[in-house]
DNA sequence: CAGGAAAGATGCGTGCACGCAAGTTTGCGT
DNA sequence: ACGCAAACTTGCGTGCACGCATCTTTCCTG
């Protein structure tokens, strides 16, 4: 299908786009979020300011999507490596919370910086917007396409799912003045994960349920 | 309990919000989104323009307020109007159904504006993230107090639903020149709305079954 | 391999969002 | 009725997002 070898313009796009996040992030940490214009993030990568706003929308995303990176992808291969015998809503889940605890060490460091400013923790929660699109091919996969439509607003109300474990996770956040306390705010993230899902895995359960009549 | 009456400053406030969404609109559709800038709809309203932005985050949120104005709080007193004999599912089916097709005339001639402009569609996209918060309190209220994060969750996924449901609705759009014919884009939005909250009934089922015991 | 088309990078200009530090109005206790 | 404190408005300054026109690089086709 998409079996084209990336070609010279591709490649060169995704190193601009993974010098910007690595830049972004990287300044980000080191002084502070306050004291990067996207001006230094540009210089930082070796292109304009202008063809930084052709990569990302916001000063925020590109910060933040050095942490997030291709979890949309991910998410997806990984519910997509769960087999037919396995519930669609554990697998979901499953998928959900393995991608969301692997964060490497390096994120560890950003997520303080990103729950500190109000702007930052917001770009991070509407990532979650993002996984919409790649779970619902999946889930239409598993579905038969007769549940296109049903596919979608299952994996919207996932994304919405995940977004407010996220939100409540998050929560309690108050202090971390310059360095930052190790503190991990709520209950731990997986269950907060498994709590938010665990209301939709009737409606996914019902979907699977007509497909395999 | 909030039975304090309004009180000076709080109903000035309302006036002035209310002159902007006004102004704004009125603005937008006489000549045009692109030539409205924010200065004239401050202008207009009879505040500074750095005012303007003390009550709206971009230029977009007056416009489309005008139109969705309190459609959140009209949605959940319409849920809450629905006796507890009825599904819960049918109820926020019907209330969300009936609060989006009771638009009245002038709602029609700025929806024409609205899906015409990228910007404009999106911020009115937006808007139905609103919807969350006092959906989840009637919610809640159906579900014993036990249920307050499903309430959440539910609430959550209805919004994203119906925002799926305005996106595939929407999607045809492509003429409308100045006047703008008054075609339908794609089924009626009803229909959508239904189409798209389907899916989630057996969720509410298996919530409210859980009280019900 | 030549040459043109398509995609991308860049500079410039405009309008916008928002923090900050006054100035002004409203509300309330005495 | 007075006056203070809190809420709101406003002007200013900074950085930002993005449309548009132009120049450069990559790609494809004959």
């Amino acid at each position: 299908m998409t079996a084209t070898p990336p070609g010279l313009r591709e490649r060169k796009k995704q190193a601009t786009r993974e010098a910007l996040r690595e830049a972004a992030l990287r300044l980000a940490v080191e002084r502070g979020p306050d004291r990067v214009r996207v001006e230094d993030i540009a210089e930082a990568a070796g292109v304009s300011p202008r063809t930084y706003n052709n990569y990302f929308a916001s000063r925020e995303q590109a910060i933040v999507s050095a942490v997030t990176a291709d979890r949309e992808a991910r998410i997806a291969a990984a519910v997509a490596a769960r087999t037919a015998d396995v519930r669609l809503a554990d697998a979901v889940t499953e998928a959900v919370v393995e991608q969301y605890t692997n964060t490497g060490e390096r994120a560890h460091e950003a997520l303080l910086l990103i729950t500190t400013r109000p702007a930052l923790r917001d770009a991070f929660l509407d990532t979650t917007a993002g996984i919409e699109p790649p779970l619902a091919a999946v889930i239409a996969e598993r579905l038969d396409d007769t549940g296109a439509h049903t596919a979608r607003v299952l994996a919207a109300s996932v994304a919405a799912a995940v977004r407010i474990a996220l939100e409540t996770w998050l929560r309690p956040t108050g202090d971390a003045d310059t360095a930052g306390t190790l503190v991990v705010p709520s209950g731990p993230l997986p269950d907060q994960l498994r709590t938010a899902l665990a209301p939709l895995a009737p409606a996914f359960d019902a979907a699977e349920q007509r497909t395999q009549t």
